[in-house]
DNA sequence: TTTCTTGCAAAAAGTTTGCACTCTG
DNA sequence: CAGAGTGCAAACTTTTTGCAAGAAA
């Protein structure tokens, strides 16, 4: 069994709650889908693998699948919750379009290395970090409205 | 005049936008009242001091204020914006210590650099950027081994 | 006078909830 | 069987938009 369905078997059985089809088919559908998601992008690779989940049980499974650590709400664009698995081996940061919605990540050498400078100039041992760039992508920044 | 209304005035004129009595009021009541506050709350703040200016304008204005710089969306509560009047003066990224919990603010001019050229790289117009760095302070370094 | 702005009300977008029915343990 | 979970539709919250009237340049 993988270690993020242990993660939440472990939350589950804590709070006395019950292993059903619609929450093991949007686990899957998570984890097949790398990336970020929100609630309707769930919903929707759901429908289009023939799996229809109410949207009512996605967003409840959402929170749950929050609550118990399997994903995490991320910085994103406007106005929806963002989120994405919680995996701590693949660091990245984060693109974030305020025309599209759509998270980049990326990764630059430079830039951590650039951060463990800092770093050592101010005398601290890094652990992690986390990067958000908010902007306009190339396909939005023409459009940019006001 | 303050350098916000400067910024905002500049932005205006390149885009031909008019300066009008609401504008003032709302750079006003941001500008009074410290810290984070989303487009409800200004709406109260507004109306709480007799001067009731619709939400559509609100909005609108919140929009306007954003892409002229003067005020930025921050990373906030659940499903609203969240936005802060932005101090060029005060720019900073974090560094989170994990032994004591200090959070040490920083400033790195090659940080904000890179962080240009990898956008650029990337074909992307950022708008704003947070960083954070998790770690051990010099206090803190040496007591980590457990 | 021309163009930008505003308020209103309606609509859209995102999320939550009550209820009756269904399924897991 | 009891307690949880689901789908549906309605309700709610936050934000956007069309339009006619009003104000700035």
């Amino acid at each position: 069994m993988s270690q993020t369905s242990e993660l939440f078997n472990t939350y589950r059985k804590m709070h006395g709650l019950k292993n059903t089809e619609e929450r093991t088919k949007i686990l899957e559908a998570i984890r097949s889908f790398k990336g970020h998601f929100n609630a309707d992008s769930l919903y929707e690779i759901l429908k289009e693998s023939g799996q229809t989940i109410s949207r009512a049980t996605v967003y409840r499974t959402l929170r749950l699948f929050t609550n118990s650590g399997l994903i995490k709400e991320t910085v994103g664009a406007w106005g929806k919750a963002n989120y994405e698995l919680v995996d701590e081996q693949s660091h990245h940061d984060h693109l974030i379009c305020l025309g599209c919605g759509r998270v980049v990540e990326f990764f630059d050498e430079g830039m951590e290395r650039l951060q463990d400078s800092v770093c050592q100039k101010l005398n601290f041992k890094p652990t992690e970090h986390f990067l958000s760039i908010r902007g306009y992508c190339s396909n939005c920044v023409c459009k940019e409205q006001y």
